[in-house]
DNA sequence: CCATTAATTTAGATTTGTCTAAAAAATAAT
DNA sequence: ATTATTTTTTAGACAAATCTAAATTAATGG
């Protein structure tokens, strides 16, 4: 398929270009994300323009193309697939498996993958609550979720996801009780600063706007 | 520790040197082994000899340092782990997994070796019967093993692993009715050719010398 | 022991991915 | 709308790993 630097691109493209209102992502993004340098990225947004990959107008921008984009999703499921296998039969945290699953995403084996999905019996997401596209590349998540964030004072709900995997935030995830699947109440939204108070497992306690965003909650019929 | 080309070289020199009789290995059995050019084996020498992996005297071979051994050691250990596990949990066939192992092996953190040895029950043998370096990258093989080609007329073993690990080997070897564990019994040796004729589950079978030096046995007391 | 052959090393280039410093384009501000 | 700032790209260089072709050293065989 692809080198390994060529592919931590395409990924990196993938997960940039959500945010981005369908505009392209920016050269200084996709720098930061990978830690090197803008003039290296535009090197490498030429080569990956030539093998197919990306769309890139200078200046503006680029996107995956249909083949980039397909790529992206079974480095991602492989990727997940790999995060399942680690907590699910090495009994790794959900915040230890990042950097591994980061390197074993590339080793790229149609049958292995298949058959390790197969192994883990089918899992539909990761131990963050991602989902885990199909071998084809699909993706579906019929969910309804919101950050929480955005529910009212009175809401109740269930964490199903997180949007920031950084051992940082999920270890402070683990440190408020939190997990998925655990059940959640908001008592309080302070307009001040967007903080929010929140009842876990019976025990207050409050949070601040950035790790609200941050926690993806299926909403219970109340 | 080293990148993943610095690792083949590693584990390469490893296994060509219990070839040779403590002699150095020579350039070109690397360059064969690793299906590139000689010149590039003595480039890559020198820059393994100034990391102080091997000690490499111009012209007359290489031989590892004991950092480089026990680096070497350690990619055997992993190699071998992750076979076990596409054989034993994913239900791989033994001549299919050399390959995915060949890249998993550099997937280099300690906890996750560590964790899929115990996930694994502590395998003293990978599916082709080699044995797996521990953690301390100590081998202990007491079996009692000989090549097939070596035994007499009337002699009876077990077959307790193979020197060659290519898919083409191990399919004929299961053609033939073998796989580790399996019985047989020599009943006749060619001078000619050193062909032998063997039992194997009450059939009758004739192999090559070839084909003889490369399985191992377990003599049974006869 | 000297000549020939075989093995190994050097010299010079290439590819991939990266960098710094300088130039060019786009965006924002007065 | 022109200047200032930020973003992006170019130009030129470098490190890792490789190659081909030529030179050197070692081994071998009369």
């Amino acid at each position: 398929m692809a080198s390994e630097t060529v592919e931590n691109y395409i990924k990196c493209i993938f997960s940039l270009q959500k945010e981005t209102n369908d505009e392209g992502v920016a050269t200084n993004a996709i720098a930061d994300h990978l830690q090197t340098k803008a003039s290296s990225v535009t090197d490498m947004l030429k080569k990956l323009q030539k093998k197919g990959w990306v769309d890139y107008k200078k200046y503006h921008g680029v996107k995956l193309t249909t083949a980039g984009r397909a790529a992206a999703l079974q480095i991602v499921r492989r990727h997940r697939l790999w995060e399942v296998f680690l907590v699910d039969k090495l009994d790794f945290k959900w915040d230890e498996v990042h950097e591994m699953a980061e390197e074993l995403e590339h080793v790229n084996y149609q049958e292995l993958t298949s058959r390790l999905d197969a192994f883990l019996d089918h899992p539909r997401f990761d131990p963050h609550g991602d989902p885990i596209p199909d071998r084809n590349g699909e993706i579906q998540d019929h969910r309804e979720k919101e950050a929480l964030s955005l529910l009212e004072v009175g809401d109740a709900g269930v964490v199903i996801g997180v949007l920031d995997s950084s051992a940082e935030y999920l270890k402070y995830v683990d440190y408020l009780g939190l997990q998925l699947g655990q059940a959640l109440e908001v008592t309080e939204k302070i307009l001040f600063d967007n903080s929010m108070s929140v009842v876990i497992n019976g025990k207050p306690q409050t949070v601040s706007h950035q790790f609200a965003k941050n926690l993806l909650i299926k909403k219970q019929n109340s």
